[in-house]
RNA sequence: GCCCCGGUAGCUCAGCCGGAUAGAGCAACCGCCUCCUAAGCGGUAGGUCGCAGGUUCGAAUCCUGCCCGGGGCGCCA
């Protein structure tokens, strides 16, 4: 219906430059709006006062000659002239009942839209390190993810969903070494835990399957793994030379092949725990991309001689630098320490490189806040390689603060104090975490009170619009107790019953819904869905409050049961996108 | 110091590529179950849109400066 008056205004613009009302040159974006005010009619242009001052005229008397070049259109039923200049468009009851037989005739299809023409998009989220189980800081860029890659997906795009693995770095490292001493303790040896070690009872759980699996082929005494150490921090030392210390030295003793042993028994122990974790959220990936993947195919080794052969590399200090102040970062960047490694950010050009190689007509990756210094040098690499910068979109996800009560808590993934992701689920279910996370725009700080989303209290609004959902599925079971049926083409005959306010509130609604999702896929937020949900389930259940549906008239019992359908239909599709259930009961 | 995000009702937040009297939920107060689930509905009250300038016919929305809160500025990932 926007589509098709916004054609209308189209033809009518196109009429006045046709006359010499308007130039010939006129540019216009003709906007096509819901009026807020429903005294406004149902659609609102403000296309005349835009022009105004290209037609050197008043925007109301420009309004005036815009009306009347609009040509007769059987959806539309009044045009008038509001406030300082707007058109307000009142649409046929026939036209709005259209939303209605969309909803029901194309069921879960209702809604999709033609926006990404079958565009690729690969949208990477998450990407946590398997170091250790995903947290609750996590679970935002999870829920945010996977309900931005559904709404794309609605809108007409090619969704490639993807995890990228950092399994590459020291950290992984760490996390080995970690196993291995646990492993040492469980195999009896007495040993101090590093500082800097991972210390979540995670690592015990892979120590001791480590344990049934190699037996105590991997035990060495700990006076030997821990001959002629450096101090480690709480000994005034340094945490980190401390543990890179132990590293090499699980490495030196247990040799290439056990070392990788326990390596990969830890990566793939935790990545499974991730993967299940994030299928129990509702969260599934098209792929998990392995950055050591990149590393063993020579990936890295070839972005950085393309960088190398292209003159942004120079060597400075033992190291390479990436001339990434060249191309709108604040200062170069090192590509390749001193010691010869290649460093994170290197990985991260192979890995951007390799996703745009790969063919896509964008990338969004989604990263925590804190890594918005970040941006820069990344899109810095991609003009270095000759892309435009625009191709990756980085969207920040602000820090999810976790509250119990009114007291903050801290969180700290080496220490083991954290919230897991698994245990907000245990505490709160996915549906309410899910929508929780999902209901505010990402840049906005989220106050996450675990007290009250445990509390069940109808402070959580996917209740209130499950319950409606709920609500018309008992309707529909209190009318086959009844001993009634429910004859939707008879209903399609009969909405023009459908006069009430509340009816013609809801009818509205439902026809918003594609629009909903068109604006939110441009503007990629998925948090404007899960606020129309809201408002449509409080029309639905104002509607409920004020009529009966079951009544005795079949025509307008009809009528009133297609209007509802459709509703649930919306509700349902909704509901899904956000990777919410739409239970039958409650 | 520089960069990013936020500052809208008592609380948590929408609205922000300028548009018509600034919205919702919760909390508060007053009502509604003989009736398809009261996890619901109706109503009342509540706001210098952080502050000060500027642009505009029109600013919560755009620009500048300042104040407050959070985060980031590694040869870490």
């Amino acid at each position: 219906m926007k589509e098709q008056l916004r054609s209308l205004i189209a033809t009518a613009v196109d009429g006045l430059i046709a006359d010499g009302t308007l130039p010939a040159d006129t540019r216009v974006e003709i906007q096509v709006e819901r009026a807020r005010d429903k005294s406004h009619g149902d659609y609102a242009v403000n296309t005349a006062m835009v022009l105004a001052k290209q037609a050197r005229m008043k925007p109301r008397e420009l309004a005036e000659r815009l009306v009347a070049a609009i040509p007769d259109d059987p959806g539309v039923a009044g045009v008038t002239i509001a406030g300082p200049g707007f058109i307000n468009i009142d649409i046929t009851a026939e036209a709005a009942y259209t939303a209605v037989r969309d909803a029901l005739s194309r069921g879960q299809a209702y809604g999709r839209a033609d926006l990404g023409a079958g565009q690729r998009i690969n949208i990477e989220f998450v990407s946590a390190n398997p170091t250790g189980p995903l947290h609750v800081g996590h679970g935002r860029g999870a829920a945010f993810g996977g309900a931005l890659a559904s709404l794309l997906a609605t809108a007409g795009y090619d969704v490639h969903r993807e995890y990228y693995v950092n399994d590459a770095g020291r950290q992984m490292d760490i996390l080995a070494t970690s196993v291995w001493l646990r492993y040492l303790e469980l195999e009896g040896e007495s040993l101090r835990f590093p500082d800097n070690a991972y210390r979540g009872d995670y690592v015990r759980t892979i120590a001791q399957r480590l344990m049934h699996r190699e037996e105590d082929h991997f035990l060495h005494p700990a006076e030997v793994v821990f001959a002629e150490l450096p101090l480690d921090a709480c000994e005034g030392g340094d945490k980190e030379e401390y543990i890179d210390t132990l590293i090499a030295r699980a490495k030196t003793l247990l040799g290439p092949d056990a070392y990788e042993v326990v390596f990969a028994l830890a990566l793939e122990t935790v990545l499974e725990d991730i993967r299940e974790d994030l299928g129990a959220f509702g969260v599934t990936y098209d792929e998990w991309f392995s950055e050591r993947s990149l590393t063993d195919s020579g990936a890295v080794d070839q972005a950085l001689q393309r960088l190398d052969e292209a003159g942004h590399l120079y060597e400075s200090e033992g190291a390479t630098w990436f001339r990434s102040s060249a191309f709108g970062d604040e200062k170069d960047r090192v590509v390749r320490r001193e010691n010869g490694a290649v460093t994170y950010f290197a990985s991260d050009i192979a890995y951007h490189l390799n996703k745009l190689d790969r063919g896509y007509d964008q990338c969004i990756d989604i990263w925590g806040a804190d890594h918005h210094g970040y941006v820069p040098r990344v899109h810095a690499a991609m003009r270095a390689f000759g892309h435009e910068p625009d191709q990756l979109d980085v969207r920040l996800v602000q820090f999810a603060i976790l509250y119990r009560g009114s007291e903050r808590m801290q969180m700290s993934t080496r220490s083991g104090q954290f919230v897991t992701l698994r245990e907000l689920r245990d505490d709160v279910g996915a549906d309410a975490a899910r929508f929780f996370y999902v209901m505010r725009k990402p840049e906005q700080h989220l106050d996450f009170d675990l007290e009250l989303a445990k509390s069940q209290s109808n402070d959580n609004p996917v209740y209130y619009i499950q319950y409606a959902h709920a609500r018309i599925c008992s309707v529909m079971a209190q009318l086959q107790e009844k001993g009634l049926e429910h004859d939707d083409a008879n209903g399609d005959r009969h909405l023009t019953r459908l006069t009430e306010p509340h009816e013609t509130e809801l009818v509205s609604a439902i026809g918003r819904y594609p629009e909903v999702i068109e604006i939110a896929a441009a503007a990629r937020e998925p948090h404007q869905i899960a606020h129309f949900l809201r408002e449509l389930a409080s029309h639905v259940h104002t509607y409920y409050n004020a009529h009966q549906f079951l009544v005795d008239d079949a025509d307008l019992r009809d009528a009133r049961l297609n209007l509802v359908l459709a509703a649930r239909q919306v509700i349902r599709n909704g509901l899904h996108l956000l990777g919410v259930s739409a239970p039958d009961a409650m």
